[in-house]
RNA sequence: GGGGUCGUAGUUCAGCUGGUUAGAACGCCUGCCUGUCACGCAGGAGGUCGAGGGUUCGAGUCCCUUCGGCCCCGCCA
């Protein structure tokens, strides 16, 4: 089909081009025939024209911009004309001028689409979905995808100029037991093994340390066989980065001039450094959160102190079995009603807490089911400690430290919303937080995890309590958290081959399995292993808050629904026998 | 694996206690219309009520099963 090659693009043209004769390609965003007049906005992805077509000016473009349908793809010559006065459209920026048609091409018709390309829709997800390149034609999306590029190239930039490498790393490794659930790819030339997708670089970012690679980052696709949520997906992007000879006020600094940037070029904003950080203790025991919400107050307090030698059973028994008693203050809902009451303590179950002790705090004391079993003492202690005033509703949760606190940053968070606490124009709240435990109990086999992974290396100081009270050893390890997300997470790496043992026998891994599982890396670290750290930014969460979206869907090309689906192109599909025949792959019925 | 919520026209929704031919708006189609930009006016077409089963004289509506979207818990070193 023969065109002419645009001139100009829909976005561009001002009173300064009037008189010009122009080219324009692109897609119809409406019409509006008048009979003998039509009007037709051209649209690509840099802005809307109007285009007029007169049956004086030219018939025979006249006549087939009749024809003309939304999202017909349409190729326009005519003469940039100042529009009449009194037909000004503000709203666009080329809304000063329009083309007066005198050739019109069609390149392509189209079938009315599903939903209407435009901002402001609210067409279900599903349908969005399954015809995403139309989605994507709306400026919305264009937008975000657009915004996702520019964080591409302030990374990029920022640490180029600062002497990192960028270093591909393999999408096909080593299937690794810890952590997440692995993708995995079957071998068609080794029969019966399987390769794993990567669930982060992080092995290999290490040996590129023993390598002498020094400084290295990678903007890089990582995979995780996991359920998802509206902030992930199982294939995701993250921003790798590794560093030799550094602690973790090098890392921190690092990442601190990576925010700063982004926050200017992204929000115009200037970021305040350095930023805030909070212990891990701290942050659960305040905000009930490994990733605290800061834009809004709202403290939990720890009430154990109030009821050391209290009579009311709950509490006792668990200050006698090292639980916690956290409090939370509702200001001005003493009014609540027993219903609304009803609807919180459901939600605190839901999450697994036996119960919710509610009191309403009243000119002559606390209004509450429980005030009868407590003392004038703790009453008045309860109330001085949350600094409750008349009016007030508190919270009160007690049990197993971290699900407790857990629970009740839940209800932080719920009330939050309830409370509209959160305004629009919050400035963005970014902190670091710091003093991770090393080790995760679990309850169901019993034993210590790495919270965060094996190789991250303790403080220093808590190294001795690594074999008799492995419970108590902090980690050098670290999350950068974004308006109550975790947007990066890294720690300083364990680079001595005594230490690496240690952590092994606390976490139960014998010398053997260390060896099939990670010997490779074990090996790699008696060749001169510099110390050495790193951290990880999810980079589609990060867009995510960047652009303004509650879902990484928002800032993802063609992303995955939360069954792990796309409904666009149908996959995961089935495969054909002979496929399968020659992996070496028989499907269990 | 568990909890919540939704599924009716192309889209967004309404549809009462089970009862005549399932409605509205937008979109779509046709005609008229020379300054619209949410164009206007007139007319029209369009339905597997997610799917399957059951109860009933009768099911969009009640029951059971199932599929799918979204949110959350578990899970995500």
């Amino acid at each position: 089909m023969q065109f002419k090659r645009r001139t100009h693009t829909c976005g561009e043209l001002r009173e300064t081009n009037i008189g010009e004769t122009v080219t324009l390609n692109g897609w119809v965003n409406t019409r509006r025939d008048l009979g003998g007049l039509i009007f037709i906005d051209i649209r690509d992805r840099y802005g809307i024209t109007q285009i007029v077509f007169e049956p004086t000016f030219n018939a025979e473009a006249h006549r087939l911009a009749k024809e003309l349908r939304n999202e017909y793809v349409i190729s326009v010559e005519g003469i940039v004309r100042k529009r009449p006065a009194d037909t000004d459209n503000a709203e666009l920026p080329t809304g000063h001028i329009d083309i007066m048609a005198n050739k019109l091409i069609i390149l392509n018709e189209a079938k009315t689409p599903p939903f209407p390309i435009e901002d402001e829709i609210d067409t279900h997800e599903e349908t969005r979905l399954k015809y995403r390149y139309l989605d994507l034609r709306r400026s919305k999306l264009q937008k975000n995808l657009l915004l996702r590029h520019k964080m591409y190239m302030l990374a990029r930039k920022y640490f180029d100029a600062n002497d990192f490498v960028e270093v591909e790393t393999p999408v096909l490794m080593k299937s690794t037991p810890e952590g997440a659930r692995d993708f995995l790819v079957p071998s068609r030339l080794h029969k019966g093994k399987f390769y794993a997708l990567p669930q982060s670089p992080q092995q290999y970012k290490q040996l590129l340390m023993i390598s002498g690679l020094d400084k290295y980052f990678q903007i890089v696709k990582c995979f995780r066989d996991e359920d998802l949520r509206a902030d992930r997906q199982p294939e995701f992007t993250q921003i790798d980065v590794e560093m030799s000879f550094v602690n973790q006020e090098d890392v921190f600094e690092t990442v601190e001039g990576l925010m700063r940037l982004m926050f200017k070029e992204i929000w115009n904003k200037e970021l305040q450094l350095p930023l805030p950080r909070l212990s891990f203790d701290e942050a659960m025991e305040k905000y009930g959160s490994d990733k605290p919400d800061l834009r809004f107050n709202l403290e939990m307090v720890t009430l154990n102190n109030v009821f050391v030698n209290t009579n009311f059973k709950v509490f006792k028994d668990q200050i006698e079995s090292n639980g916690i008693i956290t409090g939370l203050l509702a200001p001005g809902c003493g009014e609540y009603t027993r219903n609304q009451l009803d609807v919180l303590t459901d939600f605190v179950k839901k999450l697994g807490a036996g119960g919710l002790i509610w009191m309403r705090v009243k000119e002559d004391g606390l209004d509450a089911p429980i005030a009868k079993f407590l003392s004038d003492e703790e009453k008045l202690n309860i109330i001085s400690k949350l600094s409750a005033k008349t009016g007030d509703l508190i919270f009160i949760l007690s049990g197993a430290k971290l699900k407790a606190l857990n629970i009740m940053g839940a209800l932080r968070l719920e009330m939050a919303r309830r409370l509209e606490l959160i305004k629009k124009d919050a400035q963005p709240q970014l902190l670091w937080v710091t003093d991770f435990p090393l080790f995760e109990w679990d309850d169901e086999t019993k034993r210590y995890f790495a919270m965060h992974h094996p190789f991250t290396s303790p403080r220093i100081e808590d190294v001795q309590y690594m074999e008799s009270e492995p419970g108590k050893v902090h980690a050098r390890a670290y999350d950068l958290v974004l308006n109550g997300s975790e947007i990066a997470g890294g720690s300083i790496r364990i680079h001595s081959a005594e230490l690496q043992a240690k952590m092994f026998k606390a976490l139960g891994i014998s010398d053997e399995e260390a060896e099939s599982k990670f010997g490779f890396l074990m090996k790699a670290f008696q060749y001169g292993a510099p110390p050495h750290g790193g951290i990880a930014f999810g980079f589609d969460r990060m867009a995510m808050i960047f652009a303004g979206e509650s879902s990484i869907r928002d800032v993802i090309a063609f992303p995955k629904t939360a069954s792990a689906v796309s409904l666009m192109d149908d996959c995961p599909s089935e495969v054909s026998e002979a496929q399968l025949t020659e992996l070496y792959i028989r499907v269990r019925k």
